[in-house]
DNA sequence: GTGCCTGCAAAAAATTTGCAACACG
DNA sequence: CGTGTTGCAAATTTTTTGCAGGCAC
């Protein structure tokens, strides 16, 4: 438990309620949860909290590498707060997101210049991908998608 | 200019001003325009032009495949309006996306299936950089950005 | 003609901000 | 104890929706 605590103090964070809770949440949840989908996870243990620390935490926690932002695809914020190297791939269809492993593909190094003059950083992959229960939703029957993350897709 | 019309009428879209305009803009900024620049830089040349319209005409877009969407990190609706396979680089201080030609990093083709019974229908690679523009910052003076495209980041 | 599109306005959703009270270190 | 955080409310920003009139086909 205290290795939470001792993640914030590494980077300069004060390890507060609202903190810990969100740190510890993201830790056990890898679906890359929205803002709101914290909130709406971590109230029932902590009634006061506010949307708004939610946001300011995962501000933080951005700012000083604890975690990262993750795309849906344009839509909302969501984060990921698992450290190690990985990639993720995308369900077209729910909009869910899956943590990848880097060893499953492994790649050629990144040049260290691109065109335009620019400096890379890092990258990672982006997989599209049909998950297996929007799969077998599609094969079956043709019911409106349902599941458990994002359903609306531009 | 008759090629867009083309385009439109191919995937069963009917040829209007706005969309025409929308497809047009976007086959020339590369820039990657959230739904409020396109409408900045189109109503000029049509006053009574909405922004609704602007986020209906995108989604159509990208509902028949015309464009797609993409991430600058999570924030607002970006769309490329380039058909050919092509990566991203996003630059981590202003926010600006530029498109990388796929031969500069040639990799190995992506697995037919991930873990989770995943099936892949696609995949990109998104690099980390620092554009030239924000690095000269960086390395002179200390001054805020003030890039052309977005510059909050969380 | 007719059904798909547009444009307006208003609503909804998502995120940010100001500020006083509070808690961590 | 002082500074960094929280929580509330309100403001902003971004996107969606309902609907009447228009236009492409």
């Amino acid at each position: 438990m205290s290795h939470i605590v001792e993640r914030l103090r590494q980077v300069g964070l004060k390890a507060t309620g609202p903190r810990v809770m969100v740190l510890t949440a993201l830790e056990q949840d890898r679906s890359h949860p929205t803002a709101e989908q914290l909130y709406e996870v971590l109230r029932p243990h902590h009634p006061s909290l506010s949307l708004s620390t939610i946001y300011q935490t995962l501000d933080a926690f951005v700012r000083t590498g604890l975690c990262c932002r993750v795309s849906d695809g344009g839509d909302r914020l969501r984060v990921d707060g698992t450290p190690q190297d990985h990639d993720h791939a995308i369900c077209r269809t729910c909009g869910s997101i899956f943590d990848i492993d880097r060893q499953l593909f492994p790649r050629t190094l990144p040049p260290a210049q691109l065109p335009y003059g620019l400096t890379v950083t890092g990258l990672r992959v982006e997989y599209d991908v049909i998950c297996a229960t929007c799969r077998a939703r599609v094969e079956q029957d043709d019911s409106p998608a349902a599941s458990g993350q994002i359903d609306r897709r531009m």
